[in-house]
DNA sequence: TAGTGGTCTAGACCACACT
DNA sequence: GTGTGGTCTAGACCACTAT
């Protein structure tokens, strides 16, 4: 823990970056209402010879609070401390935790190919020719079916979907493997829907039986849909959990 | 539009920085393909050099890029084209939007003064003797009920709740100005529930009617409960939509 | 040992906001 | 005009990766 000739303060202060130190410094300040939204911070040049680190390094510090939203600049002004917004909120979509966290299986239903018909047709393809990959499976906690899940994907010659992919992987991934256009978007809608008489069998509730839709679309960078994804979740089980956006 | 003594090339080009030119360019060979998740970029120096700018301008337009999730980089190494990531969705949470986009209006059923019990209680404060103030209002479209919010906060001396913040101010607003801490979390989980006797009467439902059911936590920066929020929404006309981070 | 990204400097000129 | 943030340079040394 001693400095020693082989540890100058130089080195040791650079363990964690200057620019690093300053960000953290501030938001300290801003967290602990030090400052508070609306007020200004110091101008770059005077933060940097505080701390004798030149303003380029300073202006690295801000950045950092810049992207976290903690901060606003404003040219020929100034910096001030920005009001959070809590208002943009964040889901990180992992099937697992929107269970509530607990382990799940996945069993596989079925696979077919279908005609590009109905909703599912409209936004995958307007070539009535074009045929579409239907895969359907139910997700399983402690042996209860709780969610049954349904993709659609074109029918892609030479791009055979692997066994392994059908069974795990999750539906950007699957995409991305089995698709020419990289996938860039995912657009989700997230709703009330009552089970049809099949999807109440497969979930061992009453037909009209309240569930959560989650329908999730995958577009190109050149807004071609790649893929379409249902998945209707039992009202007890399903639950989907966002926050706002770091502020960290 | 000429250029003209007044305008020189250097001074043209700077309408749009460099680095920003770098980043864009970049982008594009990745949209369009030239540049596939995993492929790495030239070197920073190398990157410079074919434009004729400093290596501290080129990684200020790679940090673009970082941000936004297109590429990685690893010390030593290099920075890499990354596969953009679809599993984490962002909501702007802007009730009208959630209604499908169309007008709506609030109308204000209720505000009073109750004990801290129950889950809310359990949530806002650990106190029994805390009082709580509840806000119930209701969101028409066309004049007709969608959907009811409930907000519930702790009542502190010496911070009215005015008259224009009940009826306008969204949750996060009025939070910031009734409470004394600054709020900089929020926290949603989104479910699907039966509304009850009384909430079917105000929505013109049945009971036990199928809606969803957004609940909203605000806390502090020490992670206190500011307040909370329920919001049951009709399902025909509470959607909630998400689409992937940025990518831009 | 050579190549890469990460950090940092000490300047410079510009556009914009105030007064 | 003065002060501010926005852009940019031409170097430097470091830590890490690969060979």
């Amino acid at each position: 823990m001693q400095k020693g000739k082989g540890m100058p303060m130089r080195a040791r202060e650079q363990v964690i970056p200057a620019y690093y130190r300053l960000a953290d410094d501030i938001k300290q300040k801003i967290e602990s209402g030090e400052l508070k939204p609306g007020d200004g911070l110091p101008t770059e040049e005077s933060l940097g010879e505080a701390r004798g680190i030149s303003r380029m390094t300073v202006r690295q510090g801000l950045s950092l609070l810049l992207e976290a939203g903690l901060i606003e600049t404003i040219k020929g002004k100034g910096s001030f401390v920005s009001r959070p917004c809590l208002n943009r909120l964040v889901i990180d979509w992992e099937i697992g935790v929107q269970l509530n966290g607990q382990e799940y299986q996945y069993r596989l239903l079925e696979v077919k190919v279908v005609r590009s018909e109905g909703e599912i047709g409209q936004i995958l393809g307007p070539a009535p020719e074009q045929k579409i990959i239907q895969i359907k499976r139910v997700l399983l906690q402690q042996d209860q079916p709780v969610a049954i899940e349904e993709r659609y994907l074109p029918y892609i010659k030479g791009k055979p979907l692997l066994e392994n992919h059908l069974e795990y992987a999750d539906f950007p991934e699957m995409i991305a493997k089995h698709q020419e256009c990289l996938p860039v978007r995912n657009d989700m809608d997230i709703s009330v829907a009552l089970l049809t008489a099949e999807q109440a069998q497969q979930l061992g509730e009453l037909p009209q039986s309240p569930a959560m839709l989650v329908r999730s679309i995958i577009y190109s960078s050149t807004g071609k849909a790649l893929g379409v994804s249902r998945l209707v979740g039992h009202q007890n089980h399903l639950h989907l959990r966002a926050t706002s956006y770091p502020y960290r």
